[in-house]
DNA sequence: TAGATTGTTAATCGATTAACAATC
DNA sequence: TAGATTGTTAATCGATTAACAATC
């Protein structure tokens, strides 16, 4: 595998796969394994960009990033697709997360069941509330936000999932931060402030109803 | 408010502003708001860009787009670009907006205080569960989905959001589609097809992990 | 083999940045 | 006025597409 690693970087080591291609490489990943619950063994960039709305041009180039997992004449077997872009996503194997902020947002995230099955487990549960600390919400500990770096640890967790009041987003993040945790999925509507090793992606809802208006407002006229 | 639609078009009546640029638009909204509830009256493109880590040029750019919204040597008047910026993405009047899907997500959306904050407003709810219709959930009436064509129209609903399991997610779409809804904001897991006159945007929750767990995977060797 | 489809190159297209005259 | 900052142009950079030899 690490003969692949190195078509992802340039002299400099920096990685040089176009942040948009990352975003369609788990398009695909969903798409082909909705193919392999329809029961089809092979796909192909013609049909896997139809689904999509992407040029096969665009899906043989994206996939060709990472190294050569077609097959000409033939295509793209379903199951080694699957496996290939698991590997590189690195979710070939599980990921143990933790949620902050037990509100409105975090119970629901907690019993979501969607996380599971692309392998992601939420392990642990972080809040300030009193009431909640040393109980269990949807089967999972909750723990005081305080006591984040001994789970953290004993939990090997490298990545939360943020869903605590917006004023309280950037502390939070600083001691998640603190206690090495490497990845930061914020659903606070905020802008928060991470060191250069540390990831975050924010999701904001409020912000994608935004988007849709533009686009609804937006329109072709011709359309 | 016309003259400056004719910058957003081309000759075929196409939108010629980047797609990238809206989202960016949503991000200087967001951070405004927050300057001026820090009493902030003035802002520039190199503040902005800093805080959202762009360059200046590019804040100054993607304004630009849409009309002229600054004062040389003296920046953004915060109020103004507020103002501006909401009008442009059409959320400068209220949204009335339906959620489909009152499963555990679909009871946190409802809760969810933040679409109110920028302008959305769900005023119904549907499900197809017998025990939910013709009650109330979180303070919104509850309908059975073949009920859609009537609320929609009554109550000038032209966005909605779906949170059905992946399995119910294109028929609920195709009946949406039906009554004329414009834009769709997709919590299924699962792409979706519609007519070209009605806007999509997904949210898939996992995939966002997806992400961060390939950016955490693959950062720079260097960092 | 003939037909299908990949991986990859070169050409095109689009988006970002740097620079600066215009403006307050 | 001098200083600051915009809006916009031209240059750069990056991403997408089309085409096709290589492959099964």
């Amino acid at each position: 595998m690490s003969e692949h690693k190195s078509t992802l970087y340039n002299d400099q080591g920096e990685l040089v796969v176009p942040k948009a291609v990352v975003g369609r490489l788990s398009l695909y990943l969903r798409e082909v394994q909705h193919l392999i619950r329809d029961g089809k063994e092979t796909t192909n960039s013609t049909e896997l960009g139809g689904l999509l709305g992407v040029t096969d041009a665009q899906v043989r180039k994206d996939l060709a990033y990472f190294g050569q997992f077609g097959h000409p004449g033939v295509g793209y077997r379903c199951q080694e697709l699957v496996a290939a872009i698991k590997h590189i996503m690195g979710t070939d194997s599980i990921w143990n997360v933790a949620l902050i902020g037990i509100g409105n947002l975090g119970r629901a995230l907690l019993r979501y069941k969607g996380f599971h099955e692309q392998g992601f487990r939420i392990v642990a549960a972080f809040d300030v509330d009193a009431q909640l600390i040393g109980g269990k919400v949807e089967g999972v500990d909750v723990f005081h936000v305080n006591d984040l770096d001994l789970v953290v640890q004993d939990q090997c967790i490298r990545l939360v999932a943020i869903s605590v009041p917006s004023h309280a987003a950037q502390s939070v993040v600083d001691q998640v931060v603190e206690v090495g945790v490497e990845g930061i999925l914020n659903f606070a509507p905020v802008t928060i402030s991470v060191p250069s090793q540390v990831r975050v992606i924010g999701v904001d809802l409020a912000m994608e109803l935004e988007q849709l208006a533009f686009t609804v407002v937006n329109r072709d006229s011709s359309s």
